[in-house]
DNA sequence: TTCAGCCTGTCG
DNA sequence: CGACAGGCTGAA
């Protein structure tokens, strides 16, 4: 769910806990660390530490204490939520009992909870442990998209021989595009998302660079897209989603020239374009 | 490089 | 009831 602009989102969010000491930590369900290998005894060692950076690259959020980086990837369907003094109110939107079923871990900072749902539990937590734990974590995964320069872009396109979009989805590539970005920016960019990478011009990487960092950087204006799901740090929707252009939009006319949009399937991922303006 | 599998929920 | 959903992994 939670691609490159909603981690963001919720990364700024949370940065009133930075320099709060973590007073407590509750697994609600523990079968979900077995998932990375974890067990809650792991997370001894954290207590009475302080949250000194929040850090994010592609999809993944780092919380930064002294004894070692708690990380989150929020798969399709997680959340992280902040909340004042620690405890969840019922009458809000992330107390409810929908999202109450689906708490995972409830993390007690001085001053603030932290509260981790994941419904389809397609999320995952880690916990490395001193520099080169962190950095073996980091090493398979991509420049973030809005850290990539174009040589850098221009270097992975020109070498790959697999459709466009499948590149821009592969994190190991570049890390933070995820479906929905990956239709938005190549239709703004009017490529034809099942090009393959090395067919691609340098005016068309340049067009690609520059339409990637402005689409990203204004759905974080923009707060992230919902979706469905997506909430940000404090529970709120996002509102980019009313700026998609094609995201899930097959079947009506393209808002640039009025053909049909197409759907097909890139990379297992249903894709959404227009076969009149993307070349 | 494709594809099932992981999970739960929602929609038609 | 089946199809599908913002993602990633590992096996064929």
């Amino acid at each position: 769910m939670p691609e490159l602009p909603e981690v963001e989102t919720i990364k700024s969010d949370l940065q009133a806990l930075l320099g709060k000491k973590l007073r407590n930590f509750y697994c609600l369900k523990p079968e979900y660390l077995s998932k990375t290998r974890l067990s809650e005894k792991d997370f001894f060692p954290l207590l009475g530490q302080t949250l000194f950076q929040l850090s994010r690259q592609g999809k993944y959020l780092f919380f930064h204490l002294a004894t070692g980086v708690l990380c989150f990837h929020l798969g399709l369907t997680g959340s992280l939520i902040l909340t004042f003094n620690s405890s969840l109110d019922s009458n809000s939107r992330e107390g409810s009992s929908f999202l109450l079923k689906h708490l995972i871990l409830h993390l007690e900072f001085e001053d603030f909870g932290l509260h981790f749902f994941d419904p389809r539990r397609f999320g995952r937590v880690y916990l490395l442990k001193g520099k080169k734990e962190l950095d073996d974590f980091l090493s398979p995964l991509g420049k973030d998209a809005l850290a990539i320069s174009l040589e850098e872009l221009a270097e992975l396109v020109i070498q790959k021989r697999i459709p466009i979009k499948a590149l821009l989805l592969d994190q190991r590539a570049i890390a933070g595009i995820g479906n929905i970005y990956a239709d938005e920016i190549l239709f703004r960019t009017q490529i034809n998302p099942k090009r393959q990478a090395n067919t691609l011009s340098f005016s068309e990487i340049q067009r690609l660079h520059q339409v990637m960092q402005e689409t990203l950087k204004e759905a974080i204006k923009l707060r992230g897209s919902s979706v469905k799901d997506y909430v940000d740090g404090m529970g709120r929707s996002g509102l980019f989603q009313t700026k998609h252009l094609v995201y899930q939009k097959y079947g009506k006319p393209c808002p640039r020239c009025g053909t049909i949009l197409k759907k097909t399937i890139i990379g297992g991922r249903t894709t959404t374009f227009c076969p009149e303006c993307q070349k």
